[in-house]
DNA sequence: TTGAAAGCGCTACCAC
DNA sequence: GTGGTAGCGCTTTCAA
């Protein structure tokens, strides 16, 4: 079946070309009944427009990119089903790229935008620092970045943001754990860069324990990457190093239940030996023994911004725009007093 | 900056912009140094092809499409990353779309390959029928349905399949409860088309249930769509029923991990009163307490063959081929002896 | 082996 | 309000 294109519609419709097209594009000069005739036509003949003519003559793509950077992992991969259903329900397509280590992200996030033709970015994960700006002004579309650390000085007109506040979750879920009466708190971050720690979440942490006059040491701390596994074998190095810790402080979910598995693994118990607290709030820590203390990330709004700065940004509606959204603390069995 | 195009190459190479096409797509016909020289100019100027133009021309995108059945599920997302890099090596871009209920499925598919000229698409869990056939025929671009249910008596060369011996892979697991000397044995399956049950792994749990002579009362069935929390849920009511089961048969990891906690907040304990198996090989369900007893599923030859059978058929290299991949009994702690 | 040119389906400009 | 038409960047005949 030959399939129908706009000068079929048109010969159909009895009008000419533009008119049609007019109609495709919601211009406003169409008179009523033509219109309406023109969209009768279209769904008599089945008629769908094709998106590569439409994109040549725009010289871009129908297309919004997500770029998720990292290993996999659950809380992106459902904040990108939100993404997903938002975007095309604003008529756009979605073309998704993982990138799996952390060199070279900003560079090949804009290979991506070129050679696909995107009308804008989204960036999953990672941070955006002041040294990527050069790169940030060069973007070939606006970028929003998703849950990603924003270091502070970054020229905020570069780019838009949907994030929470990390130092306002970390202190929530410490001030938990501290209230509690622990005082030996160990902390599992993720490596970037060779460096080992999640920079901001470790250094709130930091600050926190400074702030309660209590010593942080650097054997409290070892390092992931964000699995489960590297959780689980963290949490084996702590235990090993005899440090007396009667809390950890795992800045993922995933890291959380690897460690409490090492924990239970030797021969000790979770919370009556050591707590454990998580970072994110999937849905598994609920039904994990013992259930996960964490911090809830507001998943499907991070979905339902992030569509809707993007679209707004490639509709020109917008001007960048920095969102931050409140996490909850979700208090359940895995941590408890002294 | 003006986008390099095909034309500017011609001009700075002096050559036609028909060689250069040639050259872009690897004619055979071009002279050697001709071609080389192209090459070095098309670095030199940094140009990329503009894939609307290209596609327009093809009448067809560069895109293969991945439509995903079903709620979000780690399993599929692992996949869909496999899937991304396989694919993206072979130089097509991958699409993706959610379909959430299970009506109108291959519709909804169909809309898809021609909504955004897909060249391909690869079908992510679900079910493939007898009475689906007519669609198969009709079908646009190929289609390869991976970890799929392919009902028997389908045509097989109306379209590929990459996915795992459903009987082999639940009489694995059977056996193994079984050889534990367990004879009440409930199930906890998904639900389809409104019917409470996975068909395929259902019906092997039942065939292997009456060839050992044990009962099946309907009462061992409860269904749950997937979610750790309809396995909660669903295990919640089996306990309730008070049947005297002393073991599980959840047809994911994802439910039979609800179920686990179901238990343990019902103060009993896997394995101890009942024991639970699961189905999928989550790494998710090692670091569980209990160490989840499952199948495990070839994630990235699921990626793999199915990127390769879809680019050979793309490609015009092969024709139409049913692959069908090797499962794993892992043995942890959730289901014991009794 | 290479070049010239038609035209893929659409949008947007200029006429009327 | 509507029609005619150039041209987006590329591939692919047809000629040379």
């Amino acid at each position: 079946m030959k399939n129908v294109n706009i000068k079929d519609v048109a010969k159909k419709a009895g009008v000419a070309v533009s008119t049609v097209s007019r109609v495709l594009n919601d211009h406003s000069d169409v008179k009523k009944e033509t219109k309406e005739h023109v969209l009768n036509v279209i769904k008599e003949l089945n008629y769908i427009p094709n998106n590569s003519a439409r994109n040549l003559k725009r010289s871009s793509s129908n297309s919004i990119g997500v770029f998720v950077l990292g290993e996999y992992n659950p809380f992106f991969g459902e904040i990108v089903e939100y993404l997903e259903s938002e975007i095309s329900l604003r008529g756009y397509s979605v073309m998704i790229h993982f990138h799996h280590n952390n060199r070279n992200d900003l560079e090949t996030a804009s290979q991506f935008i070129l050679e696909k033709k995107l009308l804008g970015l989204i960036y999953l994960g990672g941070s955006v620092s002041k040294d990527k700006e050069g790169y940030l002004a060069q973007m070939e579309a606006p970028v929003v970045f998703t849950s990603t650390v924003v270091e502070e000085g970054v020229n905020p007109e570069l780019f838009s943001s949907v994030r929470i506040s990390e130092e306002g979750a970390v202190r929530n879920i410490l001030n938990h754990v501290l209230s509690l009466g622990h005082k030996r708190i160990g902390i599992i971050t993720a490596e970037t860069e060779g460096l080992c720690a999640s920079p901001e979440r470790f250094s709130v942490y930091k600050k926190i324990l400074q702030e309660n006059n209590l010593v942080f040491k650097n054997e409290y701390l070892e390092c992931g990457d964000y699995s489960i596994k590297s959780g689980y074998d963290s949490m084996k190095k702590l235990l090993g190093k005899q440090l007396g810790l009667t809390a950890v402080f795992a800045v993922n979910d995933l890291m959380a239940i690897g460690a409490i598995k090492a924990i239970t693994d030797s021969g000790l118990c979770v919370p009556d030996d050591i707590s454990v607290v998580g970072f994110d709030g999937l849905d598994y820590g609920q039904y994990y023994s013992p259930g996960l203390t964490t911090i809830k990330q507001p998943i499907s709004n991070f979905g339902k911004n992030t569509a809707q700065i993007i679209c707004d940004l490639i509709d020109g509606k917008s001007e960048q725009s920095h969102i931050v959204l409140d996490t909850e603390l979700i208090v359940r069995e895995s941590c408890k007093g002294i």
